[in-house]
DNA sequence: CACGAATGAACGAGCATTCATTCTTGCTGA
DNA sequence: TCAGCAAGAATGAATGCTCGTTCATTCGTG
């Protein structure tokens, strides 16, 4: 959620109508996210949106100056959310192997618990302008930066072979957002535990290098 | 290009109505891809797809019959194309892990060819029904298939590590994607044959069993 | 000439956006 | 303490525009 701060808590006044105005950004962004999850931004009107969230087209123009800021406003709340999540859902593993693996599978998780968000990111993104693809850009990048520092650590360190940092963190993120993007694929055919557990032993497999191997035989478990 | 087959050669007055009604078909499909594929379905009118093919709004309503039918017919075009598309492009090379690779690259010159078209894919499919949407599938899959094959002769030769072929061969189709989906951060960082060659290289270096490595020491070359 | 192909103005539904009006809230001065 | 009064918050009917779809009419061809 980009709010923006109370600037002058001096002003209790000023304090509370801030809080309220915040609370109030929030319950529109969560009424039409949950109605674009499932619908997309042009199915969804503004009238749906006032409905969703209890209150009349009118008060939406208070707070968002048009639809396309609204919709922004939804698809960088997610993208924000996941922003947060991830780093704060990466294990305190100190072995950098380890951590990648945590960080991968925390990301899977927090797709799987975000799938249709995450296929309105995908959906939608082309429809906001220059400045919010910025936005995107900059938040899904910091997305994968756990999963990008601790295979760099991992690197330094002698544990992998010599692989492009750049795009094997970026083939992680991608691989994490395929259990949204294709769940029609995979679902069928494997459970959620058994998609991370098979993508994380590809990954090592891949990347470990073989002299170290042994130490991760319980990550590389026989793919399912 | 999904059209009717000409069920009636024998008269050749048919047949050539058919045809041109094909030429036609597929003329509007061209126009309606064409500005699709920049702006959504959404963001085009059923006057602008006139406008573009250079024919009457009418006339678009005698070969479909409303506009979700036209949008359907532009996606399933574009994977139609790719169907046929990829298995063509595929070498006939002998050695099935060669032929992984040249598969993968073949897969990753269609997406690059038909960048936009694969961007419109993930964007429109939710806008299909149930029965636009399990044509996607089928489609889709089979493009992997050329893929699947090679890997699962490879396995079968013993020249992999006992990897899962469902999915590595979708996560490679994946890795496809992602230079349409990923554009905006592959693009700066690396040239299409860089990413192509890293790519391969990363796959390589997961799937070849290593009694087999030095067969394919010129694909596994260091990642750029 | 007859029949299918093609046209494009007209229609109506749906939607984003506006704004005159009403309601709430919290402050002020008696 | 509280009546009353701004000022901001909220309402929702009205507006105007876009767009999908229709169909009466015209065109071209075999």
């Amino acid at each position: 959620m980009v709010l923006k701060g109370a600037e002058e808590l001096a002003v209790p006044a000023e304090a509370a109508r801030q809080a309220r105005s915040d609370a109030r950004t929030r319950q529109l962004l969560e009424a039409a996210a949950r109605l674009m999850e499932r619908s997309g931004s042009h199915g969804v009107s503004m009238q749906a949106v006032a409905d969703e969230a209890g209150v009349s087209v009118g008060l939406i123009y208070r707070y968002f100056a048009n639809k396309q800021e609204l919709v922004q406003g939804v698809i960088l709340g997610v993208l924000d959310d996941m922003a947060r999540l991830i780093p704060a859902a990466v294990a305190p593993e100190a072995d950098p192997v380890r951590r990648m693996v945590a960080a991968f599978s925390a990301y899977c998780r927090v797709v799987d618990d975000n799938r249709e968000a995450v296929l309105l990111t995908y959906r939608e993104s082309h429809t906001l302008d220059e400045e919010g693809r910025r936005l995107i850009k900059d938040l899904e990048v910091r997305t994968a930066q756990p999963l990008t520092d601790a295979i760099q650590e991992a690197l330094d360190r002698g544990l992998l072979m010599p692989v492009d940092t750049r795009i094997l963190s970026y083939d992680l993120l991608l691989i994490a957002h395929s259990w949204s993007l294709k769940h029609w694929y995979f679902a069928p055919r494997m459970t959620f535990e058994e998609f991370v557990a098979s993508q994380s032993a590809l990954m090592l497999a891949t990347a470990v290098h073989p002299d170290h191997r042994d130490t991760y035989a319980d990550l590389l478990g026989a793919p399912a």
